[in-house]
DNA sequence: CATGAATGAGGTTTCATTCAT
DNA sequence: TATGAATGAAACCTCATTCAT
């Protein structure tokens, strides 16, 4: 990412600036939608002076993502390590409950990664992704525990992390849809309640079942 | 939507002419970046023409969406009812496979719906959600038989009919993550394990012991 | 003036339909303002039918002023001549009534003559002030006939006509500010009032006087 | 008038810039037919530039007639302010004489405004309308000397002064129909001397005849 | 005679980016 | 460091006119 300047740290001060300057714009117009004209009023500084630290309106987008989804990997991290005292079920529940709230807080910020993460450059786009990928970690390793220590049978453990992930990020992609079925503390309830049955030892013989059901009619 | 044609025939025509042509056009770039220029080329009409038939630039995207979302839902219908005969779990599992098949095969394009429907008109937007629900409202009627029948048993049906159908999206929304995970068979085979495991009858203890877990701790 | 059809008869009859079609459109949103898509909604007619009876959109300007010029001049022909009986004073009168009265029912016509004639080719602007001109002589001729009978005193005639013309038009022109300060009928009154006595016989020693005044101190 | 810089000063200077290089362009053209980009060409700025100082082409035309009245007003308010030490007829005289010097000056000017206030929003319009009000009002105050020291005789004043102010407008309205008639010296002479018998004192008797005349035959 | 689908040049406006100060 | 005036390419959209039917 082109600067001008070269004192490092002032250069990382000013883009957190921007990043949380620029956000609610942002999240309120759209990436698109915002003029690099609004985007200097929101942080405060010329035109002339936002390019000093920036190469170019993509790099806006991409330092304000990337510190946003830093806050909140970061904020799963505290969550996770905090329930690390309690059973791999207890945390789990927790976790999720704790979650589901921090990216219902989080609000249309989800939703506008999932629709502005296309304006990024590949390379810009990698950055994100990882950090994305990591936050699915956290819920991997809370997951693995649990397996270890027989709370939990799950054949696949990254997708189930992966449905976590994204059962949260649901409530905020389709609020439109299911603020008409249920509050959020009912989202959360069930949401656990599911993925609890889902993932609890025993039912082999279902599986078996089903995977028979799966293949056979399906064969062409 | 404007037009200055009276000739509701050939409007709808082209209408659909339209939306097959700028699909792969508006899914390889977004909607923002394509101009209209290129949406008249890709029409193979003058933009002066195809300014005959649409209102402006956001009606083409509406006029897209609403055509591939009433493909998609259609498909989905009947997918649905050609199962009809089967008993509802024989049922759910087939419907389940075709579904999350035709979403994949339907690629960027499910993507492009979550990325993209900001940029609708309040109105147009409706239309595209109502679509969106009638998809989910067929999950829902294929939930209901299952618990009718004792086979199912679950508290929140229109949720659960959501979470099949976002378990279908995330395999568009998050194939670069989800594919270093697994196939999509895999994909289908285990999501669907998770979700006959979650809404299987019977359990009733495990729930009361969640439930209790969920509130308790969290209590502040 | 262009035409693809050779029965004449037909075409003038079209050419009256257009002019009385589209006067109240091109009163309303002005020339520029007004498409040939609506002029031909105005008149009934596909746009390349109009076309068959006009060489250009500039003719429809053409056509209709000059439809509407010939049908207010007429109307002014028949009023003087209908006063050919009386005094050449009360004849004034009553035409200055009538003809004040005639324009401010043809109302914002009046306007739009004043500001599209720009509009007009050369040549076709050449047949409307033709026509206007042939306006003045009326008045003219009325006005010489009261000089002769020695009931007025009028050294530049065409010049008191112009001003009988033009003392009608303001009042469309500027009706916005002189509605404020009177009715029509007392504009009329008034009017008359100024012009009988500024063209009443007698009175050559305050002329002189004024001659000297005006040339004296302004000679540099 | 939307503007992107803060900087009153300069927008100011620019707009007086933009007035004075866009009125030759507008007055050869007409509003209508200047483009922004001929605009833009004429005031040596690039059409992004333009649109700094501006909001719409609109405000193109508001500036550029405000400021050109403005201007026409400002002269007329110093030529009736430098006679003021005169007779209220020798002042008159000598106004009227630089008034209409000054329109035939103005030139094509004056029909611009009779032609382009249409394309005004209503609220610029009204601007525009207050300036020529304000107009009409120094010749209200000039007459009203007179009348006080009783070398007229005015019915209604602001009748009278729309009257002066019309006639100078009239010979640049109608310059293409006068000019075959007398020149601007004559024209000035004329109507001075028919403007100085309709308002001299004195003729009450035949106001009255008039009066008579006017109500009589033309009731039905 | 009559239609209206089709054209494409040209209109107004926006905006990321630069550079003299 | 900091400013904001200036650029010009490109965006969306309109419309007079033609021509196959």
């Amino acid at each position: 990412m082109r600067t001008f300047s070269n004192n490092e740290g002032l250069v990382s001060e000013r883009r957190e600036h921007i990043a949380k300057s620029v956000a609610p714009l942002f999240v309120r117009k759209g990436y698109g939608q915002t003029s690099i004209r609004e985007i200097a009023k929101a942080c405060d500084m010329s035109m002339g002076h936002l390019y000093y630290y920036i190469g170019g309106k993509e790099d806006v987008l991409q330092i304000m993502m990337d510190f946003d989804l830093h806050f909140y990997v970061n904020l799963v991290k505290k969550i996770i390590s905090s329930s690390r005292s309690l059973s791999p079920t207890e945390a789990l529940v927790k976790v999720i409950d704790q979650f589901f709230r921090a990216t219902d807080a989080a609000g249309d910020f989800t939703l506008f990664f999932y629709q502005e993460t296309k304006n990024l450059q590949p390379d810009a786009r990698k950055i994100i992704m990882d950090r994305e990928r990591s936050l699915v970690m956290e819920f991997e390793k809370l997951l693995g525990r649990g397996c270890t220590a027989g709370e939990f049978q799950i054949d696949n453990i990254p997708l189930v992390a992966n449905n976590i992930v994204i059962t949260g990020h649901m409530w905020a992609l389709r609020r439109w849809m299911l603020r008409k079925i249920c509050t959020l503390d009912d989202y959360i309830q069930n949401q656990t309640e599911y993925l609890l049955k889902s993932i609890a030892p025993g039912g082999k013989k279902g599986l078996a079942f089903n995977k028979g059901l799966l293949r056979e009619p399906l064969n062409k």
